[in-house]
DNA sequence: ATAAAATAGGACTCGGGCGGTCCTATTTCT
DNA sequence: AGAAATAGGACCGCCCGAGTCCTATTTTAT
């Protein structure tokens, strides 16, 4: 499936909502949440994540609330989710540590570790600001793979 | 965290190791699953699935197996994943399907598609054959990314 | 001053899905 | 005929994600 956490959604949302702000003006968890029918309790938790990891800006006390700690064009989509989730990674066995119990027979966890890079790099590509603006481009490098057929064109070709 | 499951797991480990084989050779699910310490009938149901998606073609009986259906030039890592866990999805909202509670208010809906585009990309411009073959390159276009600075970076030279 | 509204964050529960097992066909080779 | 393999349905336990509850603290408005 490779779906990520509702907790990244919800903070891909606010992140962006806070980014088509008025410049240096914040808003209040309960404000996202009731917007977008996020639990706030959930949202606040997320919201503070991101504060802890530097994206966000908090103000306390009564008319407080959040705005975006930097510039939306330099906070890229895998900033968020890796502040929120954690590092991406694709196999169980993260950064050296074999916390699976295939690591000595893995024979898929180099590529799989290359593969990870170029997920992180398309997720490193887009900025919160291409985000909210809606202005991200289609596709990386489309020619490369259109032009390679699938293997589920070939597999029907060759049912029987 | 964006990981992908064991099946996939196993899938590409066993796609691999069919890769390796001699020409028109096959291999049984024991071979496979002693050789790697996975669990013989989990990896059945697998290879299972990957038969009825026409990636492999299994052979019955004694001595039967499995071979790859397809040069593994041709075979992406994609269509392993896809074909073992479904359709990959980022968001929980799949192709028009709004099971999703916030569809209506969602505003991060396309943009995550787009990047759900570029992750596919990703997995399909990798072969099978490059897994095996351990040429994979590093990432898709390093300078594009490495040239921006990143928020992390950013965020902790404005931390105080 | 006091109350209200907000962030900060720990502790807990609940349910679904993933990983795994078991069992029973069916096919095919020896 | 029997062994060894694929095919596949049914089931189960448990972990973790999603969500809730509660309390403390900070700040502002009245």
């Amino acid at each position: 499936m490779l779906r990520l956490s509702k907790k990244a959604d919800y903070g891909l949302i606010a992140m962006k909502h806070l980014a088509l702000l008025p410049k240096a003006s914040s808003c209040s968890t309960r404000e996202i949440a009731e917007h977008y029918d996020i639990p706030a309790e959930l949202l606040a938790k997320v919201l503070q994540r991101l504060v802890r990891q530097g994206l966000l800006v908090s103000h306390q006390g009564k008319r407080g609330g959040y705005r975006l700690a930097l510039p939306s064009t330099v906070i890229s989509v895998a900033d968020v989710i890796q502040a929120i989730d954690g590092p991406v990674m694709v196999t169980a066995c993260s950064d050296e540590v074999a916390d699976c119990d295939q690591y000595s027979k893995c024979s898929v966890r180099d590529p799989l570790w290359r593969i990870k890079d170029r997920i992180v790099s398309a997720l490193s590509a887009c900025t919160i600001f291409e985000m909210a603006t809606d202005t991200i481009s289609d596709a990386i490098f489309p020619a490369a793979v259109a032009k390679r057929p699938t293997a589920a064109t070939l597999a029907s070709t060759a049912d029987q």
